[in-house]
DNA sequence: TCATGTTGCTTGCAAAAAGCAAGTCATAAA
DNA sequence: TTTATGACTTGCTTTTTGCAAGCAACATGA
């Protein structure tokens, strides 16, 4: 079932497994804190649900992502970033910045801003931690 | 027909304009000199005609992209970034980094190692380790 | 002049993915 | 017993993707 890769490049391997609509998002959310289903659902782009649990899937599959129950009775799952996934945060600064600087009527949420470093405008690892 | 935005968070608009399997790719390529549609279409990954001109069309109305008729008779076109195309070269740097780093079985070809500032790549790729 | 080739696309169509609404299942609380 | 919540799944329609062809404007060679 493993899709052969389309080239070598690491770039379009990276597309492969990130390049959608959907998946940097989910990625992000979990970056600032979401754990739950639920809490991801709420992003104000309103991912569709059966997307949702199909990106959470693979990016599980991906091993950047993953999933515990932390609690019983009734079962409850927490989603976190693995370390591939937090590998992925200067990634997101990148296109955050990008988004920022030449995306018109684009802005970071005020919970979002006591989150980032955007002092370092400088690529930097803890900035999303 | 422009599509409202699903939110104002910078990463989310800048997945709207390049949340794809191929714009990045491309843009990789007129990063890398390409810059006439058939040099585009050779790229290793394999983009079908369609969605070249269709992405090619996309990114100049984002003015990622430019494209300008270098001679007449036969009239020749090349494609080249603008300087908000020029501005994604951090994030493609970011998500090469990420994808040597993390992916298995991706490298550089040694015609693209000439290209990149090498010590970058390696400097924080060791961060990585 | 005619056949052939090259560049830069467009068109048609089947298959895959996205998007939307509704349904399911295991509890738990009222 | 009814209602609610969390975490999804299913069904269905629309949109996007991925081939394969086709086409127009020249240029070149016989």
């Amino acid at each position: 079932m493993k899709k052969i890769q389309r080239s070598q490049c690491p770039l379009a391997n990276a597309l492969d497994v990130l390049g959608d609509k959907w998946s940097l998002l989910v990625i992000r959310d979990l970056a600032l804190g979401a754990s739950t289903y639920g809490e991801l659902l709420q992003a104000p782009e309103g991912i569709p649900t059966n997307l949702l649990a199909d990106r959470l899937k693979r990016l599980q599959a991906q091993e950047i992502v993953e999933k515990t129950a932390y609690q019983q009775r009734p079962v409850r799952y927490s989603y976190s970033l693995t370390e591939k996934g937090n590998g992925l945060k200067p990634v997101l600064l990148e296109l955050l910045k990008w988004g920022l600087a030449y995306v018109p009527d684009t802005r970071l949420p005020d919970a979002v801003l006591g989150k980032i470093n955007l002092k370092s405008v400088v690529r930097n690892q803890s900035d999303l931690d």
